[in-house]
DNA sequence: CCTCCACAGGAAGCGCAGGAGT
DNA sequence: ACTCCTGCGCTTCCTGTGGAGG
């Protein structure tokens, strides 16, 4: 709430009056809980630019996809409906970016020519039905006006009744497009429109991760959606070290990232998934942790310590995702590996996360629900878990050699096992 | 070599919840 | 309001695997 208010406009005393029972007055006179922050040296210029939804405005190494783009869609500046598009490419290659940008430069365009064009871009992770990509594009075409409680015809009339009296091309952005339910039917009828619209047209740029997804749809369907097909594929360590000094220049002030953190980034990244996202992020965890400790530069030893910090802030944002019963199977884990490195570390040996049996960690989870009183899941389900849970890259595992008995798993935690724990606790609360 | 052990993982099926169709 | 269908989470049952030990 605090954040949200303008605090150039806000009497600060009337601020604190009117969301505090507690008497301020000795706190005001002294300081002011904000000084610090006021008074600060930043090293960012524009720290939005190392946020994931920023769009640059030149995309590197996406010349060819930009281009395709911009061909498939200037038949709309000579009056006539584009293609459907599919672009396809995993996380953080640009997908995106490449079409609001090329959308917004096609805006301008149009406007300097007079024309009539209309876009809509949504997340189908929210729009995931017919209902709510058409719902969602009504309100961009009549953004004063409100909809909302319509059916899916009447909504879908308005949506033909706007391109058609207007003249207008209408291009509709559906990223994460496989998420929508009834894509097929959604495709099918957005495509079929164009043949009753006298004038104008309605288009699908469809955004997507997951290539194999298209094998489910229906054949017209996927040869109405992929007209035309872009593919992005993922950066490499010196393309994502480009993305990075560009982001560099803009958010952050001169030099002040040193050139081999930039390219540790990179690396990182690229060894990951090519994905230009965890790279940004990384410099941007990387940033703040310098500016916390007051460093002039941003060092490799700052991007680590960033790297790790964004892991386990995935790894506890995963945790507390997780099924309730697959969360005791991770905390047995968890516990009975804690038992053993102290056992460990009592004789001596590695402080290494000590290697678990199978059998012995199922035991353990079975007496932890049994003190707790709460269901056990069978062992073919456990075995499940544990697959999937190597999956997450929480833990890993490799089946026994020699010295062990016969077919087994060894299991080995990935993660500190006191911090999984502690995931684990506070997840509870939360549920608590 | 055979049998047992301790487990892996496939197949089938069950109960339930939630959505679609009528 | 009601069936019907489907997907999910899970169990049960079963076959396969490979070292240990007789």
């Amino acid at each position: 709430m605090l954040i949200m208010l303008n605090m150039h406009n806000i009497h600060y005393r009337q601020l604190f009056i009117q969301y505090s029972l507690v008497n301020l007055s000795e706190t005001m006179s002294s300081e002011n809980l904000f000084t610090e922050h006021l008074n600060k040296e930043t090293i960012f210029l524009n720290r939005n630019a190392l946020l994931p939804h920023y769009t640059p405005e030149h995309l590197l190494f996406r010349e060819k996809q930009m281009e395709n783009l911009v061909d498939s869609l200037a038949v709309i500046l000579r009056n006539e409906k584009p293609s459907n598009i599919f672009l396809y490419g995993k996380t953080g290659t640009g997908k995106t970016a490449a079409s609001k940008l090329v959308v917004e430069h096609l805006l301008q365009a149009m406007k300097s020519k007079q024309g009539n064009f209309a876009s809509a871009y949504m997340n189908c992770r929210t729009y995931n039905s017919k209902y709510k990509v058409l719902s969602k594009a009504v309100k961009e075409l009549f953004p004063k006006e409100n909809f909302l409680g319509y059916s899916a015809t009447f909504v879908f009339e308005k949506v033909m009744e706007y391109v058609n009296e207007t003249k207008s091309h209408l291009v509709l952005v559906l990223d994460e497009i496989d998420m929508i339910k009834d894509l097929d039917e959604c495709v099918y009828s957005l495509t079929r429109a164009n043949d009753d619209l006298k004038n104008g047209s309605i288009s699908i740029l469809g955004i997507s991760n997951k290539l194999n997804f298209k094998d489910k749809l229906d054949p017209r369907t996927k040869s109405s959606l992929c007209e035309r097909e872009l593919i992005f594929p993922p950066y490499n360590a010196e393309e994502l070290t480009e993305i990075l000094r560009q982001r560099a220049e803009i958010a952050l002030k001169n030099k002040i990232v040193e050139d081999s953190a930039l390219r540790l980034a990179a690396a990182l990244a690229a060894k990951e998934s090519g994905d230009a996202r965890t790279a940004v992020l990384f410099l941007l965890k990387g940033a703040e942790l310098a500016e916390k400790k007051g460093l002039t530069k941003i060092t490799d030893k700052e991007i680590e310590l960033a790297k790790k910090s964004v892991e386990e802030e995935i790894a506890f944002e995963m945790i507390s995702c997780l099924p309730e019963q697959q969360q005791r199977v991770l905390k047995s884990i968890a516990v009975l590996a804690g038992e053993k490195k102290g056992v460990q570390s009592l004789h001596g040996s590695s402080r290494e996360e000590a290697v678990l049996l199978s059998g012995e960690v199922f035991e353990k989870y079975q007496s932890m629900a049994k003190e707790e009183k709460v269901s056990i899941i069978s062992g073919r389900w456990y075995r499940e878990y544990l697959n999937e849970l190597e999956m997450y890259g929480l833990i890993s595992t490799i089946m026994s050699g020699k010295g062990q008995r016969g077919q087994t798993k060894l299991i080995k935690v990935l993660l500190d096992s006191k911090k999984i724990l502690k995931a684990c606790a506070q997840t509870a609360d939360l549920t608590n």
